[in-house]
DNA sequence: ACCTGAACACCGTTCAAGT
DNA sequence: ACCTGAACACCGTTCAAGT
């Protein structure tokens, strides 16, 4: 715990790195302007100054989480050549290693009964751009054949739906209390990912 | 807005009743212990004669989510013989129908930072209850030649996955604003439950 | 421009007291 | 047993006032 952030006070970066911690550690519940006030070390009207509310904090850490996934996805893939399906495979593994990785981003950024309040427009467009990726992976693998031509939709949709329902299931505990899971998350996820690349590519 | 409940004043259902109408309303943030009173007619204390805490409460529906899930599904595979892939298909159609149906359950039965805390064990029981249907379908449908023998474990946790994932997307809201959605949801999810279907079965 | 501190109307939870 | 009403420590948000 650091004095005063020291002179150029960036408090608004403060209060996006409380709010962090916050939802890091007790959910989105435990996110109080008041508390991360206090974090940031200043009193509970400063960050007034910098978000109109609450939810605003929510926005920005969303739009932030679609960025910082969208990078991720693109290092995860990069070494994959375009058209083959371990490209696929490894965008998928990508969204659940996110998940893993920043499970506070997560939360905020699929809750938006905080985020949609007059739907922030900058953070569905950050959605968007990362959902993009996946939708280009599924467009070359299926010009380059490996998974079959027509209507990429039902494609796009079900892979997604999938590795975001995984991701959702072990962050939100379910899986883990069910008894269909003694391997670690990682192993899970290569295999879902995996079945996922078999189903969809042809042969 | 019916006047006090008559005399064997149901408090607790009541209690039960407006937390739901609530959820539905403005999400889970939106239950509060004083409002619920309100609704309920009792003063505020009142309810914590019957819930030792606001997270009891939200436990409380969660268990009867899982258990009406449980109910809408069987009721859903019950016309198609065990062992076809058409009842796989519709198991997973029962389940994004159910969060269709109930969002405010849905959104309460898989919320861990509040039905959590020490693990409310009757709530993981009926959400295992719920599981099992799903799993006893493959194993039928393995059985009966349908679906590729071997390790469920994969097939279970993929199409559970992905049936969650697209009903969460869905509740959540990033399927509505990403563009990838003209159709509505029905054909939507009939058209995952059939990918799946497909991608399941082996011909 | 940026921050403070008081103010307002809420909230969850507890508890003595009533019936 | 079931409920009330006051009490406590919190909360989000607003706003006049300071620098």
């Amino acid at each position: 715990m650091p004095k005063k952030p020291s002179r150029p006070r960036d408090v608004r970066r403060a209060v996006l790195d409380a709010s962090l911690r916050l939802v890091d550690k007790g959910g989105v519940g435990a996110l109080s302007m008041r508390e991360v006030a206090r974090r940031a070390r200043v009193t509970h009207g400063a960050p007034y100054h910098y978000f109109p509310d609450r939810a605003a904090i929510l926005a920005a850490l969303a739009e932030e989480g679609f960025e910082l996934l969208a990078k991720e996805t693109v290092v995860a893939t990069q070494e994959f050549p375009q058209g083959r399906i371990e490209r696929f495979e490894a965008c998928g593994l990508a969204y659940f290693r996110f998940a893993l990785k920043h499970p506070a981003y997560m939360r905020i950024m699929f809750r938006p009964e905080l985020v949609e309040p007059m739907s922030h427009p900058s953070v569905d467009a950050a959605a968007a751009r990362a959902m993009t990726l996946l939708i280009e992976c599924i467009g070359e693998c299926q010009a380059s054949g490996t998974i079959r031509k027509g209507d990429s939709h039902p494609i796009v949709v079900t892979s997604w739906a999938a590795m975001h329902g995984l991701a959702a299931l072990w962050l939100d505990g379910p899986l883990r209390r069910v008894g269909l899971f003694d391997e670690p998350p990682e192993q899970l996820a290569s295999a879902v990912a995996r079945t996922l690349g078999e189903w969809v590519g042809r042969t």
